[in-house]
DNA sequence: CGGTCGGTTGAAGCTAATCAATTAGAGTGG
DNA sequence: CCACTCTAATTGATTAGCTTCAACCGACCG
């Protein structure tokens, strides 16, 4: 792959600092592939060969055992995953499977820990990167260990209510199944969420939510930054 | 504080690999503190104001939301505490307290981000900290969507059994009530699952814990290293 | 028009939390 | 040494929250 390929990736965090020539040399020891949907990309217990970029679509991060499956994170674009694994040249905590047709950018784990011996700015902008990764997981820890099924779904709600806008309207991003196994529930069980919400002015037609009831909705949900807020 | 004071911190991994000047410097603005238990060494919310080193004793990690508590880590000789919120010059996302006489090692956080900024190598440690620091959260994380509390109990009696000298004894490391918030669940839960163990060998006296038939417990317990292990 | 798939609804059951009462242990002071 | 706390831990009864299984509905598609 050339440098010049995908300009926008030279603006993602831990690139951005980068010296030219490292950033080229990275670039060019990366593949771009295109992926259809439901590719299963990585497999927790592997090694983490590549660090991997969502240039397009969408990628499910989940992890699997005693026969139950919990979905822990969708990478949209652009946004990279295990990046932890590679610089700990360890197995993969996590399986990851596209969820729609998707570029993605696979650079070798090897590159990246080379560029991270050489670049001292590349280094650090990963201290930063890991740091926030770090917090957004222990954010859903709290949200899991703190939050009842219900407060979970009207706090996310309030949170991509926000983030699209805040008109009053909320667009699901993925099909139900999948939200209600990110909340960390069953597609039953978040159908009913939607229905105990529906006194706090939540109504639900296909992948379109109405928020009628701010807020009440947010005295039921009690927003927490430092649980919901994606930059604190 | 002076530099020789602690010998034990310069093996600690990210100062171990810091430059004589900078880890000097760092210890010259260091305050180690004699604290009692049940001090509150940090809330949750507020700003992060010095990286914490526990020397002596022990400290819990906990948060709090909608009335409700959960404790998310124990931080034992020698570990360090809320260096993510340190290095993003962020707001806490955990409480801390001693839970016994503790000597700490609280280091400004300007100065360790001076540290970060002047010695690379230091930098280089920090990532492969926070890298573990990440890796230990999503075990956790998938402790909790992936487990029962049976499960959970079974699996970290198992793995403190083996910490111990897998002598057939464990013997617990705080009061059950800490270890029910650890295990997220309740104190009498944990009471009934200690029950429910009883016919997998696990017969409890105080804080001392007897496995029996580790066998069967382990078939129970299914120990998976992508949740359990500790270096992994 | 049957078939499949995502979603919803109902009934039943299970896991874990809650509330209340009791017991067991570890000091404390007479 | 023995009552007397005070707290941790256990036990029982009940309830809440969530899952599971099954049936059903409606949309989309060959």
């Amino acid at each position: 792959m050339r440098p010049d390929d995908l300009p926008e990736m030279r603006e993602l965090e831990p690139f951005k600092s980068m010296r030219e020539e490292n950033f080229a040399e990275l670039m060019h020891a990366a593949f771009l592939q295109n992926f259809p949907a439901q590719v299963q990309l990585i497999t927790e217990g592997d090694h983490a060969d590549f660090l991997f970029v969502v240039i397009e679509g969408c990628v499910e991060l989940y992890a699997q055992a005693n026969g139950r499956e919990a979905v822990l994170a969708m990478v949209r674009p652009i946004g990279s995953f295990i990046l932890a694994a590679v610089m700990k040249d360890a197995v993969n905590l996590m399986s990851a499977r596209t969820t729609g047709k998707s570029r993605i950018l696979m650079i070798p784990a090897q590159n990246i820990r080379a560029a991270f011996e050489k670049d001292d700015a590349f280094a650090r902008a990963i201290v930063i990167e890991l740091a926030g990764y770090f917090r957004a997981v222990v954010k859903e820890y709290k949200n899991l260990r703190l939050r009842t099924a219900v407060e979970r779904l009207a706090n996310w709600l309030l949170k991509y209510h926000k983030d699209q806008g805040a008109e009053g309207m909320v667009e699901l991003p993925y099909d139900k199944r999948t939200l209600a196994s990110i909340l960390g529930m069953t597609p039953e069980n978040l159908s009913r969420a939607f229905g105990t919400l529906k006194p706090y002015g939540v109504s639900v037609n296909g992948g379109r939510v109405k928020l009628d009831d701010l807020e009440s909705l947010e005295v039921l949900a009690k927003p927490n930054v430092l649980i919901d807020e994606r930059t604190t």
